[in-house]
RNA sequence: GUGGGCGUAGCUCAAUGGCAGAGCACUGGACUGUGGCUCCAGUGGUUGCGGGUUCAAUCCCCGUCGCCCACCCCA
């Protein structure tokens, strides 16, 4: 093998395309009802954005950006992520003066550098959706309730959706400072990686799946215990609006986000039926962010899905479909190839598919691939049927055949 | 970045320190112009790549690249 795609860079073959187009038409259907409108996004952006937005301490901007310098020397990156680059288009073209909220959807390519492994990719696929400018927590309810509308509408059941707050700015600090305190004594005893998450990113101890570090941080300070009244009030709105909108969730304390810019409402839908990498949607609040741009103050809440793990969960349950012709145009000769041309472009006229040989070949191994193809009906014009003005036709589920004059060809297969 | 498993035909996989194979798929034939079933034949390989050991390496050793899985982290 001379070439093959880059490593975690894969290609998407027709079997797998229908998958994918079923899920892009679901969540466009679905999204358009919630009032979210589609935007196209660069791929690449400044760096600094992401940096910016991201954080700097994180895995992603540490190690998996793919950051390169373009010929006018500006560092430029291609998108790890789609909330950065949504939020610079947000400030940018002044949409908070649009009535509020602005809620947005894009689907495309995101890029991190990673080791790939089951359900992770250098390029993978996310539908990403944000609103801004509304801080109440009737829309949290309401792109959560999208979200869970948009994975039954695609008959995707038996995902756990997970929900946690984390806090704002005022109370945040308050909680990592109780952390500090509960695991000062005692992360000595903890996995190398919570050692280092001691001092990244405390609230990450919490979700160690390392069984010694399960042990040793029971008793440890619940965020929830934590919560500002501002925050605990959002989040008690929340889960209540969600129980009148019939969207199942269950709590998860330990839900944390690895992004900097998550406020208060973090959520997450898991499948058993993935790798470890399970997450097949995630999102939350990130009510800083647009300021940080140099917006005005601009609440906002969003999500991503990945593509292809719910490619991959939605082909256990439907299988691919497989799409063939309605007509095969069989011909022997020079003359009836041209003829069967022409025949294969006045039914294409009437909005079927067909597909014409290409000449040259046998009957026999024409009638073969029209049956391998799958074709409903095969058309066989040969001297014979030139002659007489009537071509054979051949039902290939049925093995029913019979004659047709060319002349009515259309009104033929307009009935069949 | 770390750890483990695996690289042989388009696909799924055999094989042995001594001529590189099967099934499926593809093309054709048996059947001068009638598919599916059957039978026959054909196309297809620098055994991922590079080096080493050896009379001889697909096999053993080293390196490298790729794939898979897991960790970290994340959609």
């Amino acid at each position: 093998m001379k070439y093959s795609a880059p490593k975690g860079f894969q290609d998407i073959l027709p079997p797998e395309i229908s998958v994918w187009q079923r899920i892009e038409a679901a969540a466009r259907s679905v999204f358009v009802k919630y009032g979210f409108h589609e935007i196209r996004l660069p791929i690449i952006e400044a760096t600094d954005i992401f940096v910016r937005s991201i954080g700097e301490i994180t895995d992603i901007v540490e190690k998996e950006m793919y950051t390169f310098r373009d010929k006018g020397d500006r560092s430029v990156t291609l998108r790890p992520e789609g909330t950065a680059g949504a939020v610079r288009c947000f400030v940018e073209h002044g949409l908070h003066n649009l009535p509020s909220p602005q809620k947005f959807y894009y689907a495309g390519p995101m890029f991190r550098y990673e080791r790939p492994q089951k359900g992770r990719f250098r390029q993978f696929y996310q539908i990403g959706v944000e609103a801004f400018g509304a801080a109440q927590p009737a829309l949290d309810a309401e792109i959560i309730a999208m979200l869970n509308d948009f994975l039954k509408s695609i008959g995707l059941l038996n995902l756990n959706f997970e929900l946690n707050s984390i806090g704002c700015d005022v109370c945040r600090p308050v909680y990592k400072e109780a952390l500090q305190l509960f695991f000062r004594d005692k992360i000595s005893g903890f996995c190398p990686d919570c050692n280092r998450r001691y001092n990244t990113n405390i609230l990450r101890i919490l979700d160690c799946k390392v069984e010694r570090c399960v042990e040793l941080r029971g008793g440890a300070p619940a965020v929830s215990g934590h919560l500002c009244e501002h925050c605990r009030i959002h989040f008690d709105e929340l889960t209540g609006l969600l129980e009148t909108l019939d969207v199942p969730f269950s709590l998860n304390a330990n839900l944390v986000r690895g992004l900097d810019y998550y406020t208060k409402t973090t959520f997450e839908v898991t499948s058993e039926h993935l790798g470890a990498q399970k997450a097949v949607a995630a999102g939350g609040r990130y009510d800083k962010l647009v300021k940080e741009f140099g917006g005005p103050d601009t609440p906002a809440i969003g999500f991503a899905i990945g593509m292809e793990r719910l490619a991959t969960l939605l082909q256990t349950v439907v299988p691919p479909e497989k799409a063939a012709p309605k007509v095969f145009v069989a011909t022997l000769g020079k003359q009836a190839d041209t003829e069967g041309l022409r025949i294969t472009k006045s039914l294409r006229n009437n909005g079927l598919w067909v597909e014409p040989s290409y000449g040259g070949a046998s009957l026999k191994s024409q009638l073969r691939k029209a049956d391998r193809i799958g074709a409903e009906y095969a058309v066989i014009l040969g001297e014979n049927e030139l002659s007489s003005g009537k071509a054979q036709w051949k039902n290939l589920k049925e093995g029913t055949q019979g004659e047709v004059a060319l002349t009515e060809l259309q009104a033929f297969f307009a009935k069949a």
